[in-house]
RNA sequence: GGGCCGUUAGCUCAGCUGGUAGAGCAGGGGACUCUUAAUCCCAAGGUCGCAGGUUCGAUCCCUGCACGGCCCA
């Protein structure tokens, strides 16, 4: 039976930086042991070299096999060495090894550990060989922790308490999206998986706690793309006595040092393009935004027309609000490739958002963009109760116009805001979408370990 | 939901106009004390995604289905 532990080992990193102050063909005096899975074999009769990777890299392991015995095993084993850290005659970093111990088998071959895995449907669906196989892989997922954990040391700092609110809900909102729908045995009643944090945040602000935040997954039963997944994470942050001037900076603050942290820079390369997310992000107005494209109107037939004569298909379109953002994100998203706020949402588009002062048609609203693709929204909250009512009846008559992913409207939202709520500035991140940004990848599927797919006997 | 593309050995890939499939790596056996995609020798490895159809004969042509990818909705 193998050993159940393999204490008092250090990382190969660690073991490699000593072994690199060596001269070709010496070997250190202290004793480290390392553990880690062999991929790589070249044997030489009774010399044999062995590829060691853990999670911090990789090292070449050097068995004579005069002091280790016969070294009998297969390309991916996962194996515990001891030995001193040596530079090989050809000047190769690596581990002399005295002792080696089996400390898992492996069953099934390994895949070709030149070529690696690359077929998409295997990587996603074997996860585990993909993260075995493909260093990016590997890099990927570590990229996508330390920018979670940035985000959440940020918010710490700054006041936040983290908390967590419903998944499953009896009533679902906080965003325009199709639910999935479960049903509760014990409370013989069907319930929504949530597609927001948001009203249930709101909710914690009327109560007093002030400055919360959730990350964690929301749910939206439609299809995929390279920037949905059914099940994704979301980041959302509600801080009272603050507007959507203020978010604005924490998020580009937020942004900018995940990237810091995650990657050490803030220049990343997405989609083709570098784009830089250090503060201060260009601010674009979202009503002239479009007027630049020539794609503003309020009149809903004239803006189908602009439309139609662009060679866009607005049979789906039902309501104007439907046809201006189908107008934005068809004229104005992809063309935003640095970091940028769109802000000043036309009030259809935005049940929850404070109008602007100046204009009633338009909300206290911004979209963050990069590379051409949303990934944050955020509001100046609304905080008045008899307002958000009648935002929910303009929404139920979206839904009556055709428009099935309006809001529901949510009475015992409205009445906790009826008990009095500060002003609110609100933000929701997708940590899919910036971890994609991060690690530069296509696909939200690269950025989630385990991608929804469908099941395959 | 629609269009296009893909599916061949555990993995990465070839496979001509339709004549029952081939390589490298991995796995098995052997040689080798400084290799690093090590090398060399030997043997083995297949429901050509699934189901029909056309044909004397289908991995190859046709239809349907499954799964995946890209684009559109």
């Amino acid at each position: 039976m193998t050993p159940k532990r393999f204490p008092d080992t250090v990382s190969l990193a660690e073991v490699r930086a000593e072994a690199e102050r060596l001269e070709p063909g010496a070997e250190a005096e202290t004793v480290v042991r390392a553990a880690g899975r062999v991929l790589g074999r070249r044997e030489m009769g009774k010399l044999v070299f062995l590829d060691l990777v853990d999670r911090s890299g990789r090292i070449q392991l050097l068995c004579d096999t005069s002091r280790t015995g016969p070294v009998d095993l297969d390309l991916g084993d996962i194996v515990g060495v001891a030995g001193r850290p040596a530079k090989a005659r050809r000047g190769e970093p690596s581990i002399a090894v005295d002792e080696m111990v089996l400390l898992g088998k492996i069953r099934s071959p390994l895949p070709d550990t030149f070529h690696g895995i690359t077929d998409t449907e295997v990587r996603y669906r074997k996860r585990y060989l993909d993260l075995l196989m493909n260093e990016h892989s590997r890099r990927d997922a570590i990229v996508r922790a330390r920018m979670v954990t940035t985000i959440r040391a940020y918010l710490d700092s700054e006041g936040f308490i983290e908390v967590e609110t419903p998944i499953l809900q009896p009533r679902y909102g906080g965003a325009f999206a199709e639910p999935f729908v479960t049903h509760s045995d014990y409370l013989d009643q069907d319930v929504y998986l949530r597609i927001a944090d948001e009203l249930y945040l709101k909710r914690l602000i009327v109560g007093g706690l002030e400055k919360v935040y959730e990350l964690a997954k929301d749910f939206r039963n439609e299809g995929v793309s390279y920037k949905h997944s059914p099940e994704f994470t979301q980041l959302e942050w509600y801080e009272a006595y603050a507007d959507y001037r203020d978010t604005m900076e924490r998020a580009e603050t937020l942004v900018s040092r995940a990237a810091e942290e995650a990657i050490g820079r803030t220049k990343v390369e997405f989609r083709g393009h570098e784009v830089d997310l250090a503060p201060p992000w260009q601010r674009v107005r979202y009503v002239e935004a479009l007027e630049a494209e020539g794609a503003w109107s309020r009149d809903p037939d004239e803006l189908r027309a602009k439309l139609e004569a662009a060679g866009v298909d607005t049979s789906a379109d039902r309501t104007w609000a439907q046809l201006v953002d189908h107008a934005y994100s068809h004229f104005v998203e992809p063309k935003l490739i640095q970091p940028t706020f769109v802000h000043d949402w036309p009030i259809e588009t935005s049940p929850f958002a404070r109008t602007t002062d100046d204009d009633p048609t338009l909300v206290e609203r911004f979209e963050c963009v990069v590379g051409g693709m949303e990934f944050g929204n955020a509001f100046s909250e609304l905080n008045d109760s008899e307002e958000q009512a009648e935002r929910f009846e303009m929404q139920a008559a979206e839904r009556a116009a055709g428009a099935t992913d309006a809001e529901e409207g949510d009475p015992d939202f409205v009445e906790a805001m009826s008990y009095g709520m500060p002003p609110t500035g609100g933000c929701g991140i997708g940590m899919d979408r910036l971890a994609l940004v991060l690690t530069g990848r296509d696909t939200i599927r690269d950025v989630i370990l385990f991608p929804a797919l469908r099941r395959h006997e």
